[in-house]
DNA sequence: AAAACCTCGATTGTCGACAAACTGACTGAA
DNA sequence: TTCAGTCAGTTTGTCGACAATCGAGGTTTT
């Protein structure tokens, strides 16, 4: 499962999940404001346990909380998601060094197995890239996973993983990535069957910066992320 | 300014930065409850504001949150603090050699301005580490300003920072390695100043890990932080 | 005596209403 | 015309009370 759990225990961690499901998928546009009143209304809850779910997500850098003056939604500009890729080219640098040594051989194997369902779905329909654009986001999990690094899982997974699916969002409709994109992580899950870290981590910073100049020419031609909606 | 201003806008802001503060500074004790009700009325304030301030102090992560069972103050053990300053060795490591391009020559005079303060404080008196301890702090975070990636001053800034101070504040006791650390320091803004980025990271680096050997040592000793007040 | 169950107290979760602050428009004078 | 001031309307911030849930202790049963 990618996205924890739909149905938490408390309406604020419900209502958190559900706002960061509508921001990340362009529901809810960026810089867009949010108004409790109007949001506890259709969620069918009261502004309490509404405005908890607005500090949880700023917490996540999802919005932007000004006192006295409401959360906006926050706006993923170009510098804002060039130091994201700068921070994430270092991080998940970091979570595959580690992963080599400290990841078994039959999680290696798991992510082959992965690897091997994104290749099927690649060649049974180029079209819908968006799956495999999840599915690309859940092997680079499962990587920093391996690492064993709680705060690296946290800092990865919880945070910036929410901006990353965000800016995927934004950016999936070009499919000629993810062929090499496949390949990529082939190589980079053999540098770590052969428990080689420094060639994981290498090859990892490749990629992710490959990534980055990818979507960065993305956001020259047509202003992603900024008119939309 | 260290800290970000004491009294801010809303309750709920400074609540958490006053409940921030006692988790620093030990006044609440590693996994003690925190009970809303008691809080609440301590701060002379409704649990409502209280309550939104312990969901952002869990995304800080000095609290965790256990539906219908409350919030407890986190617990730095061994493995967590490891982990912590694996991720800001590489995280910092990053911030300098950005910074090593991106600060001005104004701003490097500055940092040395700043050692000369710490120097001064340490031949004063070698008893009172605590405020150059700080002052390290400052030092590091300055330095990640310099990296002019915002992403990477939120993260060393607002969240690892205080799980960092609350470390310090448990470890500043010995003070035999203010000196090596701040001809460390030196040595960092010499490479910065050389725009040796690749330097200035590995100096960086280093340095950080030092220190982390230094902790670990402790904890090894006397279980830090697992039993105080 | 040990284990399961039940009851009660305490604590968290939630709601509705009130107070404070901001927004924007309107009015009037320079 | 333009700018400052004022004044409603809207939105955020806060509180107190009520409902739901959990934990502790005692009681009953095997």
């Amino acid at each position: 499962m990618l996205v924890k759990a739909p149905e938490e225990g408390t309406l604020a961690d419900v209502a958190a999940h559900r706002l960061a499901q509508s921001i990340v998928t362009g529901e809810l546009a960026q810089g867009q404001k949010l108004n409790e009143a109007e949001l506890a209304e259709r969620f069918g809850m009261g502004r309490g346990p509404l405005r908890e779910a607005l500090r949880q997500l700023e917490g996540m850098r999802l919005v932007k909380r000004i006192p006295n003056a409401g959360a906006r939604v926050v706006v993923l500009d170009r510098k804002t998601l060039s130091d994201l890729y700068a921070v994430r080219e270092t991080l998940e640098g970091m979570a595959c060094r580690l992963a080599a040594t400290q990841m078994t051989d039959d999680e290696i194997a798991q992510l082959n197995t992965l690897l091997d369902q994104h290749e099927e779905q690649i060649k049974q329909q180029g079209g819908k890239v968006y799956a495999q654009s999840e599915g690309d986001l859940d092997f680079h999990y499962q990587i920093v996973r391996g690492s064993r690094n709680q705060m690296l899982m946290d800092l990865l997974g919880s945070e910036q993983y929410q901006l990353l699916r965000m800016c995927r969002y934004r950016t999936s409709r070009n499919a000629q990535r993810t062929r090499p994109a496949l390949l990529q992580h082939r190589q980079i899950v053999e540098a770590l069957a052969q428990r080689d870290g420094e060639l994981a981590e290498m090859l990892m910073r490749r990629h992710i910066h490959g990534a980055w100049h990818s979507i960065s020419e993305m956001i020259d031609k047509e202003e992603v992320g900024q008119a939309s909606a």
